[in-house]
DNA sequence: TAGAATCGGTTATGCGAATAACTATTATGC
DNA sequence: GCATAATAGTTATTCGCATAACCGATTCTA
């Protein structure tokens, strides 16, 4: 691949990842959340209660970023840390009333963000946009699933 | 549009971000180099000597991310900041030797980079796939002459 | 030409996210 | 059963990026 366009796929994914985060943080600004705390709470509200290593994973970003975003959400009342009983090293995480009801409202925020997001493409093509990104992201993830091709 | 698309979008987005960024850190990482760091090496190598206020609106980050990036820039080598003789304000940015070298290595890393990242994709997808990303990124754009549809 | 507004840049501060190093608990192997 | 490895979580530090507040230089304007 020519650099011309080696680039321009490039320099998109980069400017794409700082506007998408953007509009995400306006939006989530009046809620009261900064970027990234709304996976975490998409993520207890559908699958319930969970453990925070449990959390990293299914959030896809590493334990100390899941440890800072508990403790500012519980700091916030939206989310409550119990020991865990079976296993004293873990703490189990899990929506309070107020997060619940936050969570609701992040969902009808997503919903809009992802129409303005794709505003103008053809309905195919919209369609078709979750795969791909998903096989975008699998070509370059580092964390699991070791042994991409070349070399 | 349904909660469940829109997520698997967001989400898709989200983690696209997340996954670009760390591999284009890991591959960065041998050159030096933070990621971030590279776009503002291949602007100033793609179209010269500018003040800070443009890479800023070329590279799509904020004048206060110019300032840092190009300290850290200056501190390493690879760049240099002369005084604008016209203008008393501004400070002309331009590769060093040892950037322009940097750079030639960055634009290849940055072929394999974004071979790697789509790989598997038809290769007409991959062809309409940065005129897409670019028109996502456009539909979120706060930053220019934006506010577009509803509200 | 004096005053106001604007522009270029920096500093201070806060956030998400990463790695590295550490503690405490649980699981394994001999 | 005890030493060792693996796991859950936290702390410390670094980086990019953002906003807010500020300073010096420039341009507009009355």
């Amino acid at each position: 691949m020519d650099f011309e366009r080696a680039d321009a796929l490039n320099q998109a994914i980069r400017l794409l990842s700082l506007r998408h985060r953007a509009r995400a943080a306006a939006l989530l600004a009046p809620l009261g959340l900064h970027p990234g705390q709304e996976a975490l709470l998409l993520e207890l509200a559908r699958t319930g209660p969970m453990i925070q290593a449990q959390l990293s994973e299914a959030l896809g970003c590493e334990p100390p970023s899941v440890t800072l975003m508990t403790r500012k959400l519980e700091a916030s009342g939206h989310i409550r840390r119990a020991p865990a009983p079976s296993d004293r090293r873990a703490s189990i995480v899990e929506l309070t009333d107020s997060g619940r009801a936050l969570a609701d409202q992040v969902k009808r925020l997503w919903c809009a963000l992802a129409e303005e997001t794709v505003a103008g493409l053809p309905a195919e093509t919209v369609a078709e946009l979750p795969g791909i990104l998903a096989t975008l992201t699998a070509n370059v993830d580092t964390r699991r699933s070791r042994q991409p091709h070349g070399s």
